[in-house]
DNA sequence: ATCCCTGCAAAGTCTTTGCACTCCC
DNA sequence: GGGAGTGCAAAGACTTTGCAGGGAT
């Protein structure tokens, strides 16, 4: 079925390189209608489906990391490391930091095995408030 | 702020008797609209809007267990246990298992201290297919 | 009787989809 | 020119909200 390999092409495209640019000017994980805003203030035109039409296909080659908040709105941002991962992301601002950690990983897979699961994913974010929110109140 | 003392006057009411039985019934996380299906399924009458006020309101007293699914939506539990912890949920039936270890409790907490974060708290799920549903294909 | 609770339907969000037009190769 | 890409508006899914009637204390 899927093999990862095979890569329908992608066209480089105005709306595409707006995107791109507007992930870039930022490090933190905005929603789509954000990224939309965005766009929209810096003069430029692009479509609203355009975004999120782009922002999956981002996600499934591996350009944006994605994941939910906790009002179950999709965020998005330019992706910085190839591997799986996670993040510390600061509830006050936005701003986010990688995280790396086998041990999760591993874990999640051996507990779920040891349960017989299969076919296994799993979901995990941190969430506080970064040293720069807290000094400024 | 919150101190999590006082609480508002909760009436024993047919819907929600109904509801916290549809609850019982089962062990897995279900979303308010397979909850309302399954009340009307029993012969009962339920509105749907009901159901998701009920759920929160069971939510907030700490009745029921809330997640989110990996498509957005709120799922949700009878509570079964009074401590933190996170699930290993079958993506097929939706059956959960619960899983209890420190070690990712410490870990998020560690990590978020060294990178100056406070107010830390964090999300957890596996998901999978359980023994079950790969057996029946 | 009072105020909470419920049902129904309308409205709100976020997101996806259909379709015609446009642009890249 | 052909098919990917885009824009717009409509549609979809989940959830919340307004309001009037019904039920618990």
């Amino acid at each position: 079925m899927s093999n990862g390999v095979a890569q329908p092409s992608r066209r480089p495209t105005r709306a595409r390189s707006i995107i791109r640019a507007t992930l870039d000017s930022t490090d933190r994980f905005m929603s789509a209608q954000r990224l939309h805003e965005m766009i929209t203030e810096q003069g430029e035109d692009v479509g609203l489906a355009t975004v999120y039409r782009t922002l999956q296909l981002f996600a499934d080659d591996g350009e944006v990391d994605c994941l939910r908040d906790s009002d179950g709105e999709m965020l998005y941002r330019k992706c910085v490391r190839e591997a799986h991962h996670h993040h510390l992301i600061c509830r006050r601002c936005g701003v986010t930091k990688e995280l790396e950690d086998l041990t999760i990983e591993q874990w999640a897979d051996a507990v779920a095995a040891k349960h017989g699961f299969s076919s296994v994913s799993h979901t995990f974010e941190v969430y506080g408030v970064c040293a720069d929110c807290q000094a400024a109140g």
